[in-house]
DNA sequence: AGATTAAAAGACATTTTTATCCTTTTTATG
DNA sequence: CATAAAAAGGATAAAAATGTCTTTTAATCT
């Protein structure tokens, strides 16, 4: 489904969502134990969303990682390009080419609704939409 | 979704159940080819399935893989579960545990439906109801 | 300005997945 | 029984994913 990756990096943001904003930004080092990803690990996925402009961060003191009200806009999808890649998402379920309405494998009919649906809830869930209403949900961050 | 591995096992599979049976059996030599999967990557793959009793194999001259009556019987999931294990394709999709209705991540509600429906045809959906009533058809093959 | 702090960057290590090659074992058949 | 054909098995290798460490850069605070 997702990689490993993606899911760490999913959990970092919903973490940053919870618990960050542009003057209360957060360190790795204080994040990695709730959303349970190896700190060197979740610091280097993070720069990479940080890199793409999916999430904010700002070095030295007082620095850290946060998301700006723009961020929160952002979809799942957007995380998963990053360090997934879209490809690997929607690839075919038989096959690497990507998953194609016109030339359908033998299993199309039976997930290829499946699998559209899931791709649309990546793409129109946006960080607000999980979060809104909700503070410091420790279930937002399984194993 | 579904690693590489499993996928080529699967394309395999179908091959076997359109172009094999007791009295034909059919090397991989004669099949990677047409499923695109290395020769010998596609070997070892067979090798596993037969050990583990989902397809048949007979070595010797006029030896080779085939399907058996029962063989066609078997779901996508019996596939899946030898190379891939079933942990992977149920793990939740924002961690690794397997993923619990009891104990629901944030994105379950909007994917939990999905993904068991998924499991659901990969459980549900034998060998032979995929190919039958076809023959030599190459869409089972995409890339 | 200088010291300190934290991310950025990139080198390095480990593990898993994917893939190849070579030898051994089994078996049908002449 | 000899032979050849085919899977089985093991050793190895390449690539990708996962994870760690060290150095550099930039922001902040004295
Ligand atoms: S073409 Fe294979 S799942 Fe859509
Ligand atoms: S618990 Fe996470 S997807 Fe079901």
């Amino acid at each position: 489904m997702l990689s490993n990756s993606s899911k760490y990096a999913i959990k970092g943001v919903l973490y940053l969502a919870l618990n960050s904003d542009e003057d209360h930004k957060v360190m790795v080092r204080d994040m990695h134990g709730v959303v349970h990803v190896p700190e060197a690990y979740l610091a280097k996925l993070l720069q990479e969303l940080s890199r793409h402009g999916v999430i904010s961060s700002t070095r030295g003191p007082r620095g850290g990682f946060f998301l700006s009200k723009e961020d929160r806009k952002r979809s799942l999808m957007d995380i998963v390009k990053v360090i997934d890649g879209e490809k690997r998402v929607k690839s075919c379920v038989l096959g690497v080419k990507d998953c194609d309405t016109d030339q359908p494998c033998v299993l199309h009919k039976l997930v290829g609704a499946n699998k559209s649906k899931f791709i649309k809830v990546l793409e129109n869930t946006t960080i607000l939409d999980l979060i809104e209403g909700k503070r410091d949900v420790e279930e937002f961050f399984p194993v």
